[in-house]
This record gives C-alpha cells, structure tokens and sequence, in this order.
DNA sequence: GGCTGTTTATCGGGCG
DNA sequence: CGCCCGATAAACAGCC
C-alpha cells in the first residue's frame, strides 16, 4: 500500500481505539425502529447520575436483576467497562489495564472517569459510571456528530481541552475491542453460539455506536473472527439450515481479559494446534503434513512478520504469570479427557467460561499441558457443537479453571465484582428486561436481543443443563 | 449478487 | 525502541 491505505480523511487506515467514524454512511440499514423507546430512555439517562447515585447500593437482588439475556450482556457490557477500572484496582494483579485509553473512556463525559478509584462499588454501578459517563450522555437524536470522529474528539494525544469532548459521544465508540464484543455477544447466548449475523445484531442492539458504518466494523468482526483463535467456527448441522456458521469460543480461549481490560488483551490467544499449522505452512522445511497446502496459513506470520516469535514470547508471559499464580487453574487444556463428566462440572466450568471471557482473573495455566490436550480442535469442537453442546460444556476444562478455585490473591473470579456469577441469578430472571437494566447503564438499554438467545435467560441455559444458579460457588 | 470467511497489508497505540 | 495487539481496508473465494 503505497500510501498506506490513504488519506486519512477517510479514518481510513487504523488504528487505535479511537477509530472515528466518520460520517454515517448508512445509517440504519437494518436498525429500523430497532431504537426502542427503552434505548432512548437509556440514552437520555445521563451520565452517571443516575445510576451511580441509586444504585450505589446495588443490591443483590438487583443484581440478579440483570441476569438475564440482553441484560446480561448489558451487564457484561458494564462490568466490562467497571472492570477497567474495578479489575484493575481490585486485584492488583498488575494489571494495570487502566490504560491513558481506557481512562479517558472511562472519564470521558464526567468526572466519573475518576471513579475508578471508588470502584469498590458494586458493579451496576460501576457499569453505570463507566458506560454512563462514556456514553449515553446524550439523547438519541442528538447524535449528529460523528462520535470518535478526529476533529470532534481529538485523541488522546490531548489535543484538545478536555473539556471539549464532553459529553456528546451518545454514540461514542464503546471502550470494547471488537474481541471483546463478539466474546460478549457469545458469551451472551445461553447456547453460546452465534452466527455472524446475530453477532452483528448484539453489537448493534447494545452499541448504538455500531448502527452506522456498518460496512466497516462489520468488516472487522469478521476478520476478528477468523484470524483469532479464539473464535471457533461451527459448522451448521443440516437440521439447522441458514446462512453463515455458527461462532463460538474456544474453550481455551479462557480468560482472555483477565485484567479487566477489554480494549487489549495482554496475549493473544493463540491455539497450539492452529498456529503449528501455521508454523508448518510457513516453513517449507518441513512440509511433513500436507503437500497440499495451499500455503496460505501463513497469515498470522505474514501478518505480523515483525514478531513471529511472538508466540513463544505469549506463552512465555503465559507461564510466566502461571506460576506466579499458583493454584487455580489452567485454562484450559485438557479439553477431551473429561468430556464425560459433565453436570455440574460441566455448569461449573460454564461460570468459568463466562467468567473467563467477561473477564476475570488471570487464571493459571499450567504451562506444559497443551502437548497432550490440545487434541479438542476445530473438528471436534464442530462435531460437539453439531450436538449443541458448546465443547466448553463437555469439555473438562472447567477443571483447569474451576469457578470455586480460588485466586491465589484471594481474588476469585465469583469475587469479582463484574463476575458474571454474581450477576447470574439465584432466581429466574429471565423475565426480566432491560427496562430494568435501563437504569442500569446508558448504553444497554436497548432494545432487547432480537434474537432469540436474547429471549433466553442465562439461568435458561443452565436449567437446560440441569443446574440451577451458581448459588454455591457465587457469592450470591 | 450479497453474505460469509479468509487472508494480506498497514497503521497507530500501549507496554516493557 | 521494538514487540505485540487491535483497527481498518481490501482482495478474494465459496456458498446460498
């Protein structure tokens, strides 16, 4: 590319958080009417006010409260952007997540930002402060400036006054990579899997930000979804005819922002056996599996050429926090050897999953255990899932990264205060709406999951398992 | 043809 | 400063 992929006028090119869209191409090719009233309400809610003060006290119930479906993912939202700032104080797992980035998000719109620091608060609020205070600052109609759009927000390079980027960011980039979206929209989904397409409506529903230059993050959605390994692809089973396949996490993909820091893991999740594929595509030197390769595998290098090495390096910094964990759990790996036993395992290890993506502590991961396990691939996990059965289900890796583990800290990912445990229901919830959760956040309060995940509550999901509510190994 | 997926290429930013 | 991560653009292939 000469040039770089051009002017910059266009926001072409990329990076950063702060990406900037510019103006809105189309914008609502499918968002009809999908602004429900409850999204303005939301919207209109302004920052923190509201929510911090009253909820402050969030009280389990209302907790609970947020359990379900679109609310969970609101939740998920939330105790993404509190963690920012919660995960990172409260554990101090080094993980300073708190990122100039995050923080200016976070703060964005409101002295809120500085919240981080009264972060013992619980999550709702937290959540309120952080997407409040991001976003929802702003009605609806209002959102005639593009919102990160560089003239109107300058970055972060502190351009312009602070003052200045105020509010206004109704529709303001969500602090979330899209990594950490998709996790969100999956994670969301009592079957745990999406098709690109309900993915694109999750993002859609929750980031208002997200009904306009579709053509462009819907652009990087997908390639997020190939090229990281986290993201497994599932074939659709004949019985369940439709377009696209089904997305999943990979059940080792674990705790991919155990910092809380959702706009940059601190590794990539790289899947062992995907990347020797790689590695083998790559070096011609040893082309003992396939002749046949088409040789394009090789991306991941290609990609990043300046680091190839970079995978020893993550894993390096793997282990490394591994053993400085001590104890809990590795995730994953050892997918297959229990795949039988299931139950409440089985549900555990959903938690953990849950809580892994949304964001949790660092788990450990036992350093040496990919050779054996990491058997579980693509194929597997296909088949699994053909079953819907979400291989993380049957999988044993909930062993590796068992909820009721303790932090070695003392932090344990139900403590947290964004956990999603603690936001899972002791009760059903899944009646409940994000009406609810209106208060709960600016930016949720959208319209409900179109989708039919979203009419299921997570509890649905376990019952579906047989398990009730994590009432034993939350804290609720 | 449009959507879904994959891959390549770049750029910007954070972090050690 | 180099490595790594994430965002974005874009070319392409396959499928419905």
């Amino acid at each position: 590319m000469s040039s770089a992929g051009g002017p910059p006028s266009s926001g072409a090119g990329g990076g950063g958080a702060v990406p900037t869209s510019n103006n809105n191409p189309n914008p609502t090719s499918n968002g009809g009417g999908s602004m429900s009233p409850l999204a303005r309400s939301a919207y209109t809610m302004n920052s923190m006010g509201l929510t911090v003060g009253g909820m402050s006290s969030v009280s389990p119930q209302a907790a609970a409260t947020f359990g379900s479906s679109v609310l969970d993912s609101a939740a998920a939202v939330a105790s993404m952007s509190g963690s920012m700032g919660a995960a990172a104080a409260m554990n101090s797992m080094g993980g300073n997540c708190m990122t100039p980035s995050s923080m200016s998000y976070a703060s964005m719109g409101s002295p809120l930002g500085n919240m981080g620091g009264c972060m013992a608060m619980s999550a709702a609020s937290m959540s309120a402060a952080g997407l409040g205070g991001g976003y929802g600052s702003m009605p609806p109609g209002t959102r005639d400036m593009e919102p990160g759009s560089p003239n109107s927000m300058g970055r972060r390079g502190g351009v312009d006054k602070p003052t200045t980027y105020r509010r206004s960011y109704t529709h303001a980039k969500p602090p979330y990579s899209y990594i950490s979206l998709i996790t969100m929209a999956i994670q969301n989904n009592p079957t745990r899997m999406l098709t690109l397409s309900e993915i694109y409506q999750f993002i859609m529903d929750l980031f208002p930000f997200y009904r306009q230059n579709q053509q462009r993050w819907q652009n990087s959605i997908r390639h997020s979804l190939s090229f990281n390994d986290c993201f497994v692809k599932i074939p659709r089973t004949p019985d369940k005819p439709g377009k696209g396949s089904f997305w999943t996490l990979h059940p080792d993909s674990g705790n991919m922002f155990e910092n809380g820091c959702y706009l940059r893991r601190q590794k990539r999740f790289k899947d062992e056996k995907k990347e020797a594929i790689r590695q083998l595509h790559k070096s011609p030197s040893h082309s003992s599996l396939d002749a046949t390769s088409p040789g394009k595998k090789d991306h991941e290098d290609s990609h990043h050429m300046h680091h190839h090495h970079h995978t020893s390096r993550l894993e390096h910094h793997q282990h490394h926090k591994d053993s400085a964990g001590g104890g809990v759990a590795l995730a994953g790996v050892n997918v297959l050897s229990a795949a039988h036993s299931k139950d409440a395992e089985a549900l555990a290890m959903l938690h953990a999953n849950a809580e892994l993506c949304l964001g949790q502590q660092p788990q450990h991961v036992p350093t040496h255990h990919h050779q054996h396990h990491h058997q579980l691939q693509q194929e597997e996990l296909s088949a699994m899932m053909a079953n819907r059965c979400h291989p993380s289900l049957i999988s044993d890796y909930h062993s590796s990264m068992h909820p009721l583990k303790q932090e070695p800290s003392g932090y344990t990912p139900s403590s947290h205060p964004f956990s999603i445990n603690r936001l899972l229901p002791t009760e059903s919830k899944a009646d409940i709406k994000m009406y609810d959760m209106s208060q709960y956040a600016g930016y949720n309060a959208l319209s409900p999951l179109t989708n039919s995940h979203a009419a299921l509550g997570q509890d649905s999901y376990y019952q579906s398992l047989g398990y009730h509510a994590p009432a034993g190994t939350t804290s609720l």
